[in-house]
DNA sequence: CACCATTCGTTGGTAATACAACCGACATGT
DNA sequence: ACATGTCGGTTGTATTACCAACGAATGGTG
């Protein structure tokens, strides 16, 4: 198998961990290292899964069809991301979406009872994975919470202030740069992009906001 | 300290540990059961936070307010809701909402860092608070997820057809009960109830739906 | 410099939603 | 019977958002 530490390193779920325990970890874990060509199936909606999935090369797709047989992209998953966590983590096991490479891809799987399961070596890193574990699902929650705050907003005024708001908070500061473009942030918030963007002119010229590209004050 | 076992076996967190076990866990993780009056604060925005907190009785508000002061709820939590564990299992450690009492209120708070380091005695309820952590925070993400689904909906029938698709797949029939009444249902979508009302008798004009009260049937 | 792609602001017409207000059905308690 | 409260549907209006289209500014490239 080849080194694929440099690519995950930096996934939340290894923080922590050396390349050597890595490796050690990989063989004490069975993890699964497969390769899924463009297009190729890596999941089926409703699959029973018991592997947490992590991207190292490629680029994935999660799928899903509502009743009515419409399809719709949920999210892509790059390097060094982690998939289906949330569906194996919860005991539910069945998988709400399908996963597709949308290029070809290689992902690393391993099994969540296997984590769980302190094995007969007693590995040091079993209790650290657990922990990074549990922390990536905990912020994953918290970024959630926090967009929904902004997406129950009923207006766009209202999603793009409480966005912007939330923003200097964080950044303990009421003049700073956010990481999206015009559309970018259209799409987090869930509205059109021209509809956003004459909002926010509006909120200029009331003295609300500043703003040049990417970089804004509040007032 | 009086039995709160009863109060607190249907939390996810304690799911399989007998009440025995829980007493003991209590006193190896030197769990803490503080009382808090009607209006008294738990935590500040902000506060640093170590401990998860277990609604023993009573009932509480998490609270945020904006950066121009603006205060508005977030949720309320009941017995045997747990709180601040997103905030203290990320590792973030600073709580993005106030917690407030809204009646007099028993609180079992229990630190994290004792929860994840085995104790000497190597108590056997810690592999499973553990797991039942993992459970219940992936679950939690795994119902905000599916509630981003629907609210990313741009219109008021693509946020209702998404939600009642959903529940229609979970329960493998088209014909269902909802747990929300018509205010509830709004809420949960984040939309004007009266608009929502409007939209479903469009809706079951053109024979896209069928309901009456909770009950719905999909075409 | 000319060309192209990308990003962002603007505009005008149309559609959808919020909001407030009201009504009827139903249940409960006096 | 009556008052009261809750719940859900309906209506009219003002507001807001979507959509498509266009143009200006920007930055990279041959």
């Amino acid at each position: 198998m080849i080194n694929i530490f440099p690519q995950l390193s930096s996934s939340p779920l290894l923080t922590g961990i050396s390349g050597d325990n890595f490796n050690a970890m990989l063989t004490c874990l069975r993890a699964k290292l497969n390769t899924f060509g463009q297009g190729e199936t890596v999941y089926y909606e409703g699959d029973p899964v018991y592997d947490v999935g992590l991207v190292v090369r490629g680029r994935l797709h999660l799928l899903k069809s509502d009743i009515w047989g419409n399809n719709s992209i949920v999210t892509e998953i790059n390097p060094p991301e982690m998939f289906a966590e949330a569906a194996v983590c919860s005991g539910e096991g069945r998988l709400p979406v399908s996963v597709t490479a949308k290029e070809k891809s290689e992902i690393l799987f391993i099994d969540y009872r296997k984590v769980v399961t302190t094995c007969p070596q007693s590995c040091g890193f079993h209790a650290k994975l657990i922990r990074n574990m549990i922390s990536a699902l905990a912020r994953k929650n918290m970024m959630m919470s926090a967009k929904m705050g902004h997406i129950t907003k009923r207006s766009i005024k209202e999603k793009l202030l409480s966005y912007l708001g939330d923003v200097a908070k964080q950044k303990l500061s009421k003049s700073f740069d956010i990481p999206y473009n015009r559309q970018e942030l259209a799409d987090y918030l869930s509205v059109e992009r021209s509809a956003l963007s004459a909002e926010m002119s509006r909120l200029k010229s009331e003295g609300v906001i500043d703003y040049r590209k990417n970089h804004f004050k509040l007032q």
